[in-house]
DNA sequence: AATGATACTCGGC
DNA sequence: TTACGGCCGAGTATCATT
């Protein structure tokens, strides 16, 4: 305890994870006071009867009592017969997203959105700039978010995981890798429900039991790149790079049909107005694409697609009739099931002389 | 064996 | 017990090429 001046260099906390908590649900309870102390749940509505459709986001009030991203909004009405059951608005979620980009643009060296409520950031002052975004996001835009600060991108992400909501949690290196060893694989981003099973199949529950299996055994079982990775986790070695921020790679567009079908002229309808959505962005960016796909929801909900990558790409005004019609009588003719939901993809973006559009 | 393209599925929010 | 949206990127399977 003699050298107490020694400083922690401050290196060691460059990186920030930034979360908005329950994000689209919090910005709704801005707009309707009326739902204070309420569960509220933000819905993406079919259309098909009056409260078809499924939970998008939901306050803490509703987690606690079970409510989940993703549950049939019957079922969290049920739940909550009180609660405020609100239309998704996404242009306006996207409008409070791109301000608290801004802000967080302002203060930090190196930012990359990674989805509309999360920010990964590289700043040598982390540990001081964290708290003060965090109060910027408070006082600007009245709305709590969670931080983590660590040494690498997976010890600031995990940290903020652990201390949603509305928490900051500082990591130095020790600690990170304490959080890390102590934590259970499942709560490793990138380690989900099979990684899980098979891993507790060879008796590892916590990171840290890692350390205690043979890499080689790791890449028998999960395969080279994964397998590395999971011995590296045990090492500590985190990796520490920020990534480059990446171009939006497709542009989909998915509904429900008022009826479950297998009519050809009805879907081709259904089909049409979502492609009219879809080119309007292609329009607007400028995109030209080569990879066509159509995406299938049948009526027992299982997910399909049937693709085509056209020669050369198109730009957002060519007629595809064709090409539609022909993936979707392949479709019919391999799945008897009627179809419940339609979707259309357009991907694989390049320039009119076929020079790639992303880096 | 590694790499890349393509087609398709899964999982998070 | 069932019920059920609309996106996105990541992951996986397969095949051709090197």
């Amino acid at each position: 305890m003699q050298n107490k001046i020694k400083t922690v260099a401050q290196i060691s906390y460059v990186y920030l994870h930034i979360d908005m908590d329950y994000f689209y649900a919090q910005l709704e309870e801005k707009r309707h006071p009326e739902s204070l102390g309420k569960v509220i749940a933000v819905c993406m509505f079919s259309g098909r009867t009056e409260i078809s459709g499924a939970i998008t986001t939901v306050n803490y009030l509703g987690r606690k009592i079970g409510i989940k991203a993703g549950m049939p909004i019957i079922s969290a009405k049920k739940l909550a017969p009180d609660g405020v059951f609100i239309h998704a608005d996404r242009e306006y979620y996207a409008e409070m997203s791109a301000r608290i980009d801004m802000i967080i643009r302002a203060n930090c060296e190196k930012v990359v959105q990674a989805s509309i409520d999360e920010w990964n950031a590289f700043d040598p002052n982390a540990a001081e700039i964290g708290p003060k975004i965090k109060q910027v996001i408070q006082n600007e835009m009245d709305l709590i978010c969670t931080l983590g600060v660590a040494p690498s991108v997976l010890g600031a992400k995990m940290a903020a995981s652990k201390a949603k909501p509305n928490g900051l949690l500082i990591l130095d290196t020790e600690h990170e890798s304490k959080m890390i060893n102590e934590s259970i694989v499942e709560a490793v981003p990138g380690i989900g429900k099979k990684t899980t099973e098979a891993l507790g199949m060879i008796g590892v529950k916590k990171v840290s039991d890692l350390k205690k299996t043979d890499p080689i055994l790791l890449v028998e079982t999960f395969g080279k790149k994964t397998g590395t990775w999971l011995h590296d986790l045990a090492l500590g070695r985190y990796g520490a790079e920020l990534g480059e921020e990446k171009e939006q790679e497709g542009i989909s567009r998915i509904g429900t049909l008022k009826q479950q079908s297998r009519d050809i002229e009805f879907i081709m309808q259904k089909i049409s107005e979502l492609e009219d959505d879809a080119k309007k962005w292609l329009f607007e960016t400028k995109k030209s694409y080569k990879t066509l796909a159509l995406i299938f929801i049948t009526d027992d909900m299982a997910l399909h697609t049937k693709s085509f990558t056209f020669r050369n790409p198109l730009p957002w005004n060519e007629d595809i009739t064709k090409e539609k019609r022909q993936l979707l009588e392949e479709f019919l003719k391999q799945n008897s099931l009627e179809i419940r939901r339609i979707g259309i993809k357009f991907g694989n973006f390049m320039d009119l002389n076929g020079q790639t559009t992303l880096f």
